[in-house]
DNA sequence: CTGAAAGCGCTTACAG
DNA sequence: CTGAAAGCGCTTACAG
């Protein structure tokens, strides 16, 4: 059994109110009661119960943080930011991996909100609404990370899908590509619809037909890289000079799928793609991408998190859009 | 101001017990009651206030998971496992990243004891041993992950580093190799001292002479393997003609250095390594590996974790042994 | 500079 | 099948 306050004020010979005093640093203690109540919490080896310190306070020091998969390294990468950020200001981060499913993201909001939890950080997927539609009404700290549901007003810390669209399948024309097929993610999500539209206005800027048949929907996963891009070549014509992947899993299916194929990358295709996140393990990096800086994303997001903890009184709505940045490596050629 | 349970009590017209019941599905209440409770709960949007909970049940439903870095993916793919583990069992994890610093391994320590959190889960780096004895003592619910700190008696979850190092190597000396550089992690560190063995006895069985020359201790990182790899190719003969990296940090400074030195593998020389990482982003794996499996020795881990929580009677100590597998692919040859 | 008392929101052993 | 009362371990506004 752990000692508590009450035992360290027994035995200092103060009340418990001076023991609190001490133990968080306020209000007035003379320095030699002060000595005598450090020296009841050394022998004791007291640690304040901070359950019962959240239960007055109404406040946890903890937040939530909900993503599809760890495992992904964008989000692996979001989180590390998000903790550095949490961790410089005393918070903890609960961690939960919903697989894309509504019923853990219930699920996991539901617990968290009885542990109360100071704020949420999501990353949200594309059927989780409802669940989320509550949060807001709650009007519990909450933003949203890369992606924006539909209809929902809250905070939102994302890359810049649109303008690093626009760079990448510009840089692809500059190199005399036109017939540009995107892979892209799911039609309802905002990052899908902004990479697709910038896409389409560089192909604009560039006098270059938007040909709706290139453009192909779908999950933001492997499967989706490598089945539609076995299509591509199996019924498209003229084939397409160049791939532009909407994500790292979806590039990865298209790196199997033209591997299988027995085709060559850049002699046979061009391929392009969002995020930059093979490079740990690679002595040199060989995709040319855009990169979306997920610590800082991560990072930024859980700043923002905080700083709506501190003032809860206005329920401020807040959108942050972070710079992206092509990077040319060696996966594009001149056609 | 979320409603409590006195304010469903009331609007149910019955007592804060019975409330607590219908939440908790315990004991005994009538079908009505229990409708009427369940009524006012909806109307009002109660939502149970665990911090309260918590604290008279002396139990938070939460672990800590303290990792040097939740990027590098064996920890990563060691994370989910654990979160998986606990999502069954209804508990949550927080997240923390110590960097290999003892200074953050304490603060994190201190701050989850106040938290109150049922048991810790941590990967140990060197030289965390004070605060790690005082957690023992103190006989919190702790169980290790990969590596055993040297003197600590506790629980803890680890993969076969000696069998599978021994596997390895004898690999190496099936394709003719006789000079097997091995680079493995720090001297101290349970996993390298095991994986160092495992190298030797392999040579032994085989009747190769063990030259301490080419035994390597260092980080678990790329400078290590790409220090300790141009250093080889410069100072050491005869040269090595296969490289066994202690894990996949050095394994990639390893890929990296023998790039430099303008080198290829496995035509000028053969390497392995612990731990199968790149597979995902990698259309055809090429690294010979031992596999750890991560995700089994985190949902294992987890497990043993929880099992301990639940009998807090018997402080047993037990040591889980999971198996590793050697998985031969195409960066060594025969000599 | 120090303290008495109420209260944060639950659960539980006991009585009826 | 239901409830009164004590208690989990803190903090705080107020008084002295």
């Amino acid at each position: 059994m752990r000692p508590t306050i009450r035992e360290v004020a027994r035995r200092a010979g103060v009340s418990l109110i001076t023991v609190s005093r001490v133990v968080n640093n306020s209000g007035y203690v003379s320095s030699e009661t002060r000595a005598r109540v450090e020296e009841a919490i050394q022998k004791l080896g007291y640690i304040p119960n901070n359950i019962s310190r959240s239960l007055r306070l109404k406040k946890t020091n903890v937040i939530a943080l909900i993503v599809s998969d760890i495992t992904n390294p964008f989000w692996t990468t979001i989180t590390r930011g998000i903790e550095d950020a949490c961790h410089e200001q005393g918070l903890n981060v609960i961690l939960c991996n919903t697989d894309e499913s509504p019923e853990k993201l219930d699920e996991y909001v539901n617990v968290l909100l009885q542990k109360r939890v100071d704020g949420f950080l999501i990353a949200p997927t594309t059927d989780d609404t409802d669940t989320l539609i509550s949060l807001v009404e709650q009007e519990v700290p909450l933003v949203f990370i890369d992606r924006h549901p539909q209809t929902i007003r809250a905070s939102i810390v994302r890359g810049d899908s649109e303008v690093g669209a626009y760079k990448l399948t510009e840089y692809l024309i500059s190199l005399g590509h036109s017939r540009i097929a995107i892979l892209s993610g799911p039609e309802k999500a905002s990052t899908s619809q902004q990479r697709t539209a910038g896409y389409k206005r560089a192909c604009q800027m560039h006098q270059i037909a938007v040909d709706p048949s290139l453009i192909f929907c779908g999950e933001y996963n492997q499967e989706h890289g490598y089945h539609t891009t076995l299509n591509i070549f199996e019924q498209i014509h003229p084939k397409p000079t160049a791939i532009f992947a909407g994500n790292s899993l979806i590039a990865a299916g298209v790196f199997k799928a033209i591997y299988d194929l027995g085709l060559k990358i850049p002699a046979d295709v061009s391929v392009a793609a969002f995020d930059d996140l093979t490079f740990r393990f690679t002595p040199e990096p060989f995709l040319t991408v855009v990169d979306q800086f997920p610590y800082q994303m991560g990072y930024t997001a859980a700043q923002l998190l905080l700083k709506q903890i501190g003032d809860q009184t206005k329920t401020t709505y807040e959108e942050i859009v972070l710079p992206v940045e092509l990077i040319v490596r060696h996966s594009c050629r001149q056609v």
